[in-house]
DNA sequence: GCCGTTTTCGGCCCGACTGTTTTCAGTCG
């Protein structure tokens, strides 16, 4: 995707300027850089349907950084970045990504050592002789050689880093009156670089949390620890009556705190961590729903915190009503392909999570996953029918389907099977980079075909989302009645938010599948964070409603 | 480089913590 290789060339702009000391301007550039990254319109789409213009409307960016997207959109490269190159050599960029380590830092050390690239930087704290530069010491130097080894930055799935924050706010429950996660985990976002623990408790918690790893910082009202599997967690302690403006603060993001204050300075107001305030009087902290209501705003859910518009929607009081819970399960795998539970195991499971339904969706004679054929397809029909018996009195019922595959010729699943299917599914599950707009069409304009899995097949840190034609794509499918798939597997959350949010805009409606293939991974929470980061709400997502509905919905798409 | 319910010029979020200092600059979130 453009946006985001557009995003990376002004995110290195800004650490540029920095580096070389221009005022304003790298902030600019982030902020910029921020908005393209959760935008979900493709900006080379909007370039060749409105223009410069187009560009120039989006918040954040204006004429010269409008200019700068189209040099990138047309030629590949934008030259302000070529030029800075030549004035900030080396490495200097990454080293500025030890934390610890910025801007000022490294423009002295380059400047009076005459170095900038990560081995010189090595040498150079060998030699110990950044730790003799005036402002520098010992410690400085150890930071910077311990973190040129480790330069990448690290970033964890939602779902590792969840249930890592609640086992460590279980952990201190007992040593607080109240404890919250916040941070990027809050707003559910698909990946985490660390833990923000919020807690109003006595000063001896900081004790308790110290020991859950090693002691990064500590002081009274913030203390951050480094756990055994390498994610930082930081815990902060205010006061009970700041607790919410503090939650806010410090579940951001970013640029939508920023924006909140400027409102409130707008309004003759100051917001911090500590409340909101006009002049010396404090008019709210308590809790987030009193700030927002205080800055003129509806309450804006975690979720949607990423200034792309939700400030503006709460100003309107237009913030949607979000999918809370989900009914059913509409991707599920068992033992028939590559699953490693029986069907009634997985139905159980679905039962103990609350639902009401699950689609059985096995995979079709695909190598890699021991799929089903026609006549293995045929007794499996039979067994759900078995078992819907059985499950007739908890209310309960298992829908039959299949995962069939695009292939270069189309869905791989005859079709006197999947018309003999309740709600089969389709997804690619090979040749990523090969007509996929065209294979995506054929499934969705076959007739059985109900729904399209993991739509983009992308895997988190894995493999890159495929290409194609996303506002084609969506235009049929809209038009078709055939749903796009949130897969809630963690390492997928496949469409992700902004995706959602753009299909929705074309009028599709969702499904969230767990794409489970044991009863352990038979979730579909993070589904429903990633459907609410989209702006879904309830008439957007089928399985959002009850089983009647998606009886309802089953029996008018057969006709 | 962006932006405007005081502004098309002159602002640009704000507080905690650290390391290196003798009162604070740099960095982070």
């Amino acid at each position: 995707m453009i946006n985001k290789e557009i995003t990376e060339n002004f995110y290195q702009i800004a650490d540029m300027l920095d580096i070389l000391g221009v005022p304003f301007k790298p902030q600019a550039y982030r902020r910029a850089a921020a908005v393209l990254e959760s935008l979900s319109e493709d900006v080379s789409k909007i370039y060749k349907s409105r223009g410069q213009r187009g560009l120039d409307e989006i918040p954040g960016i204006g004429k010269n950084l409008s200019k700068k997207i189209v040099e990138y959109i047309e030629t590949g490269k934008i030259s302000k970045l070529d030029e800075l190159r030549k004035q900030v050599p080396g490495d200097l960029v990454r080293i500025m990504n030890i934390k610890g380590i910025g801007p000022k830092k490294v423009k002295r050390i380059y400047n009076e050592l005459k170095i900038s690239t990560v081995d010189e930087f090595r040498k150079a704290c060998e030699e110990h002789k950044i730790a003799k530069l005036k402002g520098f010491g010992p410690k400085t130097e150890d930071i910077i050689f311990k973190g040129l080894s480790n330069l990448e930055e690290r970033r964890f799935l939602l779902g590792d880093a969840l249930p890592i924050a609640e086992e460590i706010v279980e952990k201190l429950r007992a040593h607080a009156k109240r404890i919250e996660i916040a941070g990027s985990i809050r707003r559910r976002k698909k990946t985490n670089g660390d833990i923000d623990i919020l807690a109003v408790a006595p000063p001896g918690i900081m004790d308790e949390f110290a020991k859950l790893g090693d002691v990064i910082v500590k002081g009274e009202k913030k203390t951050s620890i480094m756990t055994k599997l390498g994610i930082q967690v930081d815990l902060r302690v205010v006061k009970e009556d700041e607790f919410g403006s503090a939650l806010q603060y410090f579940t951001g993001s970013k640029s939508h705190n920023i924006k909140l204050r400027e409102i409130a300075i707008r309004k003759g107001m100051k917001l911090n961590e500590y409340g909101l305030f006009r002049g010396r009087e404090r008019i709210a902290g308590r809790t987030e729903e009193e700030i927002y209501k205080n800055l003129g705003l509806q309450y804006i859910p975690p979720e949607l915190r990423e200034n792309t518009g939700e400030i503006e929607a709460a100003e309107k009081g237009k913030i949607p009503k979000l999918v809370e819970r989900i009914f059913g399960d509409t991707h599920v795998h068992t033992k028939w392909s590559d699953g490693k539970n029986t069907i009634e195991e997985m139905a159980k499971k679905a039962i103990e999570l609350g639902y009401e339904y699950i689609v059985i969706t096995d995979h079709w004679a695909l190598p890699i996953a021991h799929g089903l054929n026609e006549t293995r397809i045929k007794k499996q029909i039979e067994e759900i029918e078995k078992l819907n018996k059985k499950f007739e009195r908890d209310g309960f019922r298992i829908f039959s389907g299949v995962e069939a595959n695009i292939t270069e010729s189309g869905v791989d699943v005859p079709n006197d099977i999947l018309k003999e299917l309740d709600f089969p599914i389709a997804a690619i599950h090979s040749k990523f980079g090969t007509n996929v707009t065209e294979r995506l069409k054929a499934a969705i304009e076959n007739p059985y075909i109900m729904a399209i899995a993991h739509p983009t097949g992308r895997i988190i840190f894995k493999r890159d989302p495929m290409e194609f034609d996303k506002e084609k794509i969506f235009e049929i499918a809209a038009r078709n009645g055939v749903f796009m798939e949130i897969n809630a597997s963690p390492d997928r959350l496949d469409l992700n938010g902004p995706n959602v949010r753009l299909a929705k805009s074309f009028g599709v409606k969702f499904v969230i599948g767990s794409d489970a293939h044991s009863e352990k991974m038979m979730d579909t929470m993070l589904g429903v964070y990633t459907a609410r980061r989209g702006w879904a709400e309830r008439k957007d997502v089928v399985n959002a409603s009850g089983l009647k509905d998606f009886e309802k919905m089953i029996e008018r798409m057969k006709k």
